[in-house]
DNA sequence: AATTGCATGTAATAGGTTACATGATTAT
DNA sequence: ATAATCATGTAACCTATTACATGCAATT
């Protein structure tokens, strides 16, 4: 099977969360708040643009308020199908071959109350301990005595801070899955 | 200026660290060590042996020993130019544009003493702690109230855990810095 | 006998970066 | 005036993934 494309969801999630938005707007969001996760340049979004057109996931509005900003610029909504295959793509779980979507998607749930959250972070629990898991099995292999750990020091270190990477991955997942649990148990 | 390759000497150093290895066996590390922060398969590899050994980087060995393991394999040995490129390598400073070199170069430091090390950990330690506070900056200005909380849940989580990430990185570079100090002190 | 692993290689394609290009507006 | 930012678009190039391909050895 062909890498599966992420970036037309991203702009579904974006125009989504923003009701409207244009290329270079979009641009921004990947500068100033999706940089933490994932990259896009402006040669990648517009023929994107283009393309969700044309497969009438999203449609340009012809803003009728912009007389005062003289830029040309084109806004783009979702159409009906954009929000149902956003909507399906967020409901796709996450899986190992295709890692790092959990942010992505994560930040385009907007509600506290939506039942894409929970079942979101349990599978992230899943992959993180699958893969803390993994890294601790691999420090017992690769390095059982302090004789492996002065001979390749680094290999040890790396190792090391992806334990802990994992692991305090974990625990924020935990906890946060703890807290939500709370929050309904108060309403 | 083009994006700078890094496969060439990730193989390189994966050479080094094992004084000699096969097309197959630096595959075996991609899949097994170098996973949790690299991947590359045999069909980029492969080609890239080729050019190293074309850039007289790396040698081929023909090994006499190998007549019991009756597998035609070729086994890639650095050469003194290899040795020097892979060094000028290392010693490049971690700038924000090509980041995540850093476990990538700390895993072939194999040596404790190498004066490679402390270097490294600083250059990481200063990028981390700017991303850190470039994330908590974000939160200030993004998420000033309750009221945003809410109105962009998941922003707001991604948002808090990149911090969170980045806080424990800082934390344990700061950690390994303090005792490599403490076992220079004990010396 | 059939499957899995060892071992290497090339071709087609997708994905993404850099560079090239244009034109208007706003700030210095 | 000049530079920076807004705003969009295309072309060239590089990198990496998937697929195609081969052949032998070891295991089931």
């Amino acid at each position: 099977m062909p890498k599966k494309r992420t970036l037309p969801y991203i702009l579904l999630g974006l125009i989504h969360s923003n009701h409207q938005l244009s290329g270079y707007q979009m641009m921004q969001e990947f500068k100033h708040e999706i940089s933490d996760f994932w990259t896009a340049s402006h040669s990648q979004i517009y023929p994107e643009l283009q393309r969700m057109t044309d497969d009438d996931w999203i449609a340009p509005v012809t803003s009728p308020f912009n007389v005062d900003t003289k830029r040309n610029q084109t806004f783009y909504q979702l159409t009906a199908t954009g929000e149902q295959v956003l909507e399906d793509w967020l409901r796709e779980p996450l899986t190992t071959t295709n890692d790092d979507l959990f942010p992505l998607k994560l930040f385009f749930i907007d509600d506290q109350q939506s039942d894409l959250l929970k079942p979101l972070i349990a599978q992230q629990l899943q992959l993180s301990t699958d893969r803390r898991d993994y890294l601790l099995g691999r420090m017992a292999t690769v390095f059982p005595t302090e004789a492996e750990i002065q001979a390749h020091y680094g290999h040890y270190l790396t190792l090391t801070r992806g334990i802990e990477r994992e692991s305090s991955y974990v625990k924020w997942l935990v906890d946060l899955a703890i807290s939500l649990n709370d929050i309904d148990d108060s309403n």
